[in-house]
DNA sequence: CTGAAAGCGCTTACAG
DNA sequence: CTGAAAGCGCTTACAG
């Protein structure tokens, strides 16, 4: 007798017939038991069980993703440019809550990105196959293909943040933007700032637009009168936030408190201050948006408003089973917090 | 006819026979053709590809996993306490770049986080049953048990980074950090610097370890005798670098000059530079090590040691499926760049 | 409550 | 170069 395939005799993993048979059953209450039990006796359930501890067996996933028409898995797709999405710190604190929600529901967790054009072509085929049972969509920006992509594809998902100009119902998670805007400005004009900037993030963007209008609704509620020369947009870079902070400081040299629609661009805010020879908070007060790593980093620490991440990608995962299961789509609003530090 | 099942009728995707059934020929056919046709008549393959074409057809990845044998996924293990790994930027690049090389290979990657033992635990089964081809492990500390389990399941992976401890051989993609460190050494002593201290990583990770020696070997190499008060043991984090430059400010007040093993740590280095009325470069010069978003992002900018991200995450793609493919393990050490800014 | 059987969509020797 | 057929490991009506 040759010995040639012997490696190959790799302990082939147990099948859902090994455990039939050690629990004297046939693979059909095996598969029911796995199913949570119904419909099968007490002591099937416990010899079943016993088999599968004692055989080590677990379920071949592609085996049952075959009949069931179920891949048994979520993608978390970034359809941002890269480079923008992994610096930011955002990114970061939610991938991991997803991930986090989805494992306690046994979903593994695919990433893909397709930051450009090309490489939303490349994942359709992979979407319209259903290679995932549903999709958590990250893309802040207004007029995103790739919902209309998964639309096609019929393909369950939530988006991250209001999609902006999508006319159909849309699910999506999101903070409430204006609320935490108006409670940041009301607490700089309450610690008794009169001429309150602000840095916004793009227009097409929710947050964005959101949180530049909770900065205008609360100073009008105050009887302060709208000054363009106040309000500069940036792209949620810290650069941006170092350029704009610049620009406000030569446009408004007599302002004493800056809004600043994300921390990261409140970062870059507080070294363009620093670099003017002003002090934070003493000459100009700055609160961020985000509660984000860089605002305990930033010197001062900032004062900002907390997105609450661990909620928005729960409620992320918890909508996207639901539309698996079957339902409709769904709008989650969630409060933001006033956090104080020392930039405020 | 009542019409009780129409939303059933969902356009079913097509299948390997409605191709077969298009080309006009058998499903053997079809699916040879999808292996890279070998064997295959220009004719058939012609007609094949022109049916794919037409139906749209995508190929079932459970079914052809179950015969197979092979998941056709990867998985991206986080073996580390998750806050630490989620906050680290190094994580995020590496991240994007595994994602990324994986892409071309259409491998679906999948994220995996088991920072504590209860989690190792959980996906334990998950490995085993191969549900992934092969895993590329994200560990850098010394004794995880990650790697016992990965060979138990006999289960290809490759580390990032050298794994401390392990007897036996381990595939490994790594920068070379012993090189890196003299670098930054050299370069700070070449600049006139007369007292270098350093602030090293944990002692149970390779970075920790090996950069301290390239340190000493650099200063040893100058004639400079050991000194331990100018030697501070941080973990990496922005927090443990400010405290253990203090350290150093007060147990050695005339160094001019600290190599920081990592630029998270060196610019919690800065904060406290700072904090004591020094300034940087001028009294203290500063080198970081690793070029991540946070090296540009510090006041002033970080001189350090580029870690070369993506090279590092393609060839640890790249070992990873050559495992796969029945090769054995191997290391890869990748050569660092000292970059110059302003710090030092 | 249970077993026998069909079928999910592919790949791969096997014969020709 | 090609087709017919077995088989991957599961789930789920169907009958009893």
């Amino acid at each position: 007798m040759t010995d040639t395939a012997p490696q190959r005799r790799m302990k082939r993993p147990p099948t859902i017939l090994d455990v039939a048979a050690h629990a004297g059953v046939s693979r059909g209450t095996v598969s029911r038991v796995l199913q949570g039990g119904h419909n099968v006796s007490p002591a099937s359930q416990e010899a079943v069980h016993a088999a599968i501890r004692k055989l080590g067996y677990v379920v071949n996933r592609a085996a049952r993703s075959l009949v069931t028409q179920r891949a048994g898995s979520v993608a978390f797709l970034l359809s941002e440019p890269q480079e923008r999405f992994f610096e930011d710190p955002n990114f970061t604190t939610l991938l991991r809550g997803c991930t986090t929600a989805l494992a306690e529901h046994d979903l593994p967790l695919i990433l893909i990105t397709a930051g450009t054009e090309a490489e939303r072509r490349r994942i359709a085929p992979f979407l319209s196959a259903h290679h995932v049972d549903g999709v958590l969509l990250v893309s802040s920006h207004r007029g995103n293909p790739m919902i209309g992509h998964l639309r096609q594809a019929n393909l369950p998902f939530v988006c991250c943040g209001k999609p902006l100009g999508e006319r159909d119902a849309v699910s999506y998670v999101a903070a409430n933007d204006r609320e935490g805007a108006r409670a940041m400005v009301r607490y700089l004009l309450e610690s008794g700032r009169k001429r309150v900037a602000t840095i916004a993030g793009p227009r097409d963007t929710p947050g964005g637009l959101e949180r530049l209008d909770g900065y205008r609704e609360m100073l009008a509620e105050h009887g302060i009168a709208h000054d363009k020369r106040l309000v500069a947009v940036g792209d949620y870079s810290r650069a941006s936030g170092e350029a704009c902070m610049e620009q406000l400081l030569t446009s408004a040299p007599d302002i004493d408190a800056v809004f600043v629609a994300s921390d990261l661009m409140a970062d870059g805010a507080l070294a363009a201050i620093e670099r003017a020879g002003l002090r934070v908070p003493d000459d100009i007060a700055v609160g961020g948006f985000d509660d984000s790593p860089v605002a305990t980093a930033a010197r001062p620490p900032l004062t900002t408003i907390r997105q609450p991440w661990n909620r928005i990608s729960e409620m992320m995962v918890r909508q996207l089973l639901a539309q698996i299961d079957g339902e409709g789509p769904a709008t989650v609003i969630l409060p933001t917090e006033l956090v104080v530090r020392e930039s405020a």
